[in-house]
RNA sequence: UGUCUUAUGGUGUAAUGGUAGCACUGCAGUUUCUGGAUCUGCCUGUCUAGGUUCGAAUCCUAGUAAGACAACCA
């Protein structure tokens, strides 16, 4: 978020920065920036609203204007204060803060009001034909739609209708208000365009039972930037045939110099995940995911619940920008903006996922040696730690091979491998049981070579990451991988449920971590080394340690061995 | 036989009529007490055809391809 004036000024910018400047050098608006960011609270926020909400608010904060929050409310069909409540959380997670709070329902009074106007104007009538009939009557993008038989209803007879709309006697779904323009336009969205819908079905999650007519989108949206003085109304592409209505409406109740002015720009598409509302809530309602904070989840809570810091979310969508192209956004350049982050600021410490007992023969028995680790070779001001050192330790299974290729620069009969912040030692056998599973390994370490001492920069080929086995601490370790196994599943025709990955969750229940994690906190951050970057679930406790892979580190040996 | 919008390496994004650059990915190397990180190098691109211009990724025309619009959703 923080950029110097140098880099500012070497910065390009994306078409909407450049809009701004425009208008800001034009005076309109006198000069004012208002954004505003404009969910509606009917599910929880993903990283595509993310995308948003850095435009929103980055908008405001970098031009001296303000960004409010508004609820666009007005379907208390689907709405909830559920969602309200997580909706300001991560907005403010995420390192916002919005001027005010405000409700598109604070508007209805003003909104009814201005369409009694219109009605007045002869603009606006009420329809009383089905739904269905009013869809056949639009026609279709290259077919002209039909006039209702209501439109050129009289204007008292519509004043009084469009209030018994709002009083209970008409029953939901049996009259709306549409406004009056051209049945025949090229653009859907002015063949006479409801702007009102009974609703009775449902109360309202701030104004109860108070109204029974509620305004639509194109109608309310527009009119409550206006309301607020909003200038510059920024939101997803698929909204750009609604501009010219958008214009018209703003045209129908403007008394001054002042607009708002709608810009669209592209929505964030990730790999590997589908962003929609409606598959996302299938997935938490079926059970295919534990919730919308499941940490496989593309949500601003899931993600916060993988490990992902709002530093990590803020370059990425640094890096994908603002453009009027539909892209692909790769998921890989999201784990690049979370290892770029976490790699400046996790604490290194050792974790054995998958252990197996090494034991230091020539070491004394019972003997325990506090060794001095780095807790971020990145970052000097982390300070250091001290980890337990004895003749028994835990190491990763894949780090030991009894038979190994040239290229295996870890544990093997014969060969030096450097224990991590301790001594280089020396493999001399191993012990396996009758399937042949490895159940002991045994070296000989070189007290010389500690690490600090001259004998320890002795060049060896590997370093292994250890726990001692009498002091580690059993932990569970969630593996979290991509959600999907295929890259576009919203573009397969194949039901979406299909084309999970089976894979994108492994559990690990036996993982030895070193003592000092038993007293690590919800979501705190940490590198376990050699392995990936790792937090601490909110379901952690004392007696049961969990932990959270929010991503691998990248691993040149895989990717050696996949040749 | 509509309206609107878009098209730059595998992906994303710059270049605002004047040397097509950056990031991610991939590959090769350097370095390292993390096979991490660092550092270096390399591969790969202006949808097509015309036009305007001394000069076009950029402006114009036509095509092609993709997306949005036919909810009493937002």
């Amino acid at each position: 978020m923080e950029t110097n004036n140098e880099e500012a000024a070497k910065k390009s910018l994306n078409f909407i920065e450049a809009f701004v400047e425009q208008d800001l050098k034009d005076k309109k608006n006198d000069g004012r920036i208002q954004t505003r960011f404009p969910p509606e609270p009917n599910g929880y926020l993903h990283i595509g609203h993310a995308k948003a909400i850095c435009l929103d608010f980055g908008i405001a904060r970098n031009y001296g204007g303000i960004c409010n929050l508004r609820f666009d409310d007005t379907n208390p069909v689907k709405e909830d204060v559920e969602y309200v409540d997580s909706i300001q959380n991560d907005i403010q997670w995420l390192g916002y803060q919005w001027e005010n709070v405000y409700y598109a329902s604070d508007y209805f009074q003003q909104l009814w009001d201005l369409s009694i106007d219109l009605i007045q104007q002869g603009k606006a009538y009420i329809d009383e034909q089905s739904a269905e009939t009013i869809a056949k009557q639009k026609g279709t993008p290259t077919v002209a739609g039909t006039e209702s038989p209501y439109r050129n209803r009289p204007i008292a007879e519509n004043l009084e209708l469009f209030k018994k709309m709002n009083t209970g006697e008409i029953a939901e779904g049996a009259m709306v208000l549409r406004a009056k323009i051209d049945m025949a336009s090229p653009n859907m969205h002015f063949r006479d365009p409801l702007m009102y819908r009974v609703i009775t079905s449902h109360p309202h999650h701030r104004t109860g039972w108070t109204w029974k007519a509620y305004p639509m989108y194109d109608y309310a949206h527009g009119q409550s930037d206006y309301f607020e003085g909003v200038t510059h109304s920024l939101c997803t592409l698929e909204f750009e045939v609604h501009r010219p209505l958008y214009d018209w409406f703003i045209d129908q109740f403007k008394d001054s110099d002042y607009r708002p002015r709608q810009i669209e720009f592209n929505r964030l598409n990730l790999t590997y995940t589908v962003m929609s509302k409606r598959k996302m809530l299938q997935l938490v309602q079926e059970g295919l995911v534990s919730g919308w904070d499941d940490p496989r989840m593309p949500t601003i809570c899931g993600l916060r619940r993988r490990g992902y810091s709002p530093e990590a979310i803020h370059s990425f969508i640094d890096k994908i920008g603002y453009t009027k192209f539909e892209a692909q956004n790769d998921v890989g350049l999201l784990e690049h903006a979370v290892r770029e982050n976490l790699n400046k600021t996790a604490t290194r410490v050792n974790a054995v996922l998958n252990p197996v007992k090494l034991i230091v023969t020539n070491y004394p028995e019972g003997k325990v040696e506090m060794m001095e680790t780095g807790n971020n070779p990145e970052d000097e001001s982390a300070g250091t730690r001290e980890i337990p050192f004895t003749r028994e330790l835990y190491i990763e299974r894949e780090d030991f091979m009894e038979d190994a290729p040239k290229k295996f620069f870890r544990m093997t009969p014969g060969q030096e491998v450097r224990l991590k912040s301790a001594f280089i030692v020396k493999c001399t056998g191993c012990k396996k049981n009758e399937n042949g599973l490895i159940e002991e390994i045994y070296c000989e370490y070189d007290e010389l070579t500690k690490s600090g001492m001259p004998e320890a920069s002795r060049k060896v080929k590997g370093t292994l990451h250890w726990v001692s086995a009498s002091h580690a601490v059993k932990a569970e370790v969630r593996i979290y991988d991509r959600l999907f196994s295929i890259e576009n599943p919203s573009a397969d025709e194949r039901d979406f449920r299909d084309l999970l990955n089976p894979d994108s969750l492994k559990v690990l229940t036996n993982c030895y971590v070193e003592p000092s994690l038993a007293k690590a906190k919800a979501l705190d951050h940490f590198q376990f080394q050699r392995i990936g970057y790792f937090n601490v679930d909110p379901d952690s406790s004392a007696e049961k340690l969990i932990f959270n892979r929010t991503v691998s580190l990248k691993d040149s040996w895989a990717k050696e061995q996949n040749k």
